[in-house]
DNA sequence: GATATATTTGCGCAAATACGCAAATATAAG
DNA sequence: CTTATATTTGCGTATTTGCGCAAATATATC
């Protein structure tokens, strides 16, 4: 794993990470359909400056996709590739192999 | 999805959503067999302090489960749950159908 | 008891972050 | 040009967070 693209990583993690911010990405999962910022402002009880730099966050991070249309943006989720980015950890994690539970077999425990 | 549960989601996301605790969680991912913090140490430059904390919360959060050995806190991943649990999302995401790109067509670019 | 090692905790600091409000910008429509 | 709506940006603020250092704690060893 690259460092830079663990960074990476962990800016999306980040971005997800945040309670407010989680609500606009489940909220864009319900939607057949991409929302404008003031429809998305609903799901999170903040400003809608709030709900503008969380989205531009997220968009930053390639969670969602931006569509300018007159005054409004458009907001869509990006879902395969997050949830693609989400799988691939997850793969990493638990990964090759079973969990080695065991612990540490070569060291003595000394007490007991 | 709960409130609550949509917050503890979060609050997994941020702990893993941190450059060294995820490298921590790369570090422990690799390793074959648990390891205590002054070798988990190693691959964050950081004051030992400092991953005490970091694995503390990785704790706290279920990423990581801890078991006493002498003065020493052997570290072991929960692979399989932290998976499952970004397997989740990932599967809330990118969900029932296919992402529904198309924007908004029940609204009229209304100067109507 | 003294010493060494592993880990945690208290403290302070600097940077990041989330927030609300008001002003600015962009675009649409009269 | 004026008004209305959607969004962004500047600013101030309160909170959180990551960090290092030193002290405290816990345990093993002498």
């Amino acid at each position: 794993m690259d460092i830079t693209q663990q960074q990476t990583l962990a800016d999306l993690l980040k971005a997800l990470g945040e309670y407010n911010r989680l609500s606009l990405v489940y909220r864009l999962c319900e939607c057949e359909v991409p929302q404008n910022a003031m429809c998305l402002c609903d799901c999170c009880s903040v400003d809608s400056s709030v709900t503008s730099r969380h989205l531009k966050v997220l968009a930053q991070e390639g969670v969602v996709n931006i569509e300018r249309r007159g005054r409004e943006r458009i907001y869509s989720l990006n879902r395969s590739e997050v949830a693609a980015k989400l799988r691939e950890l997850a793969d990493f994690i638990d990964g090759d192999s079973e969990p080695t539970t065991e612990p540490t077999p070569e060291r003595k425990i000394s007490h007991g």
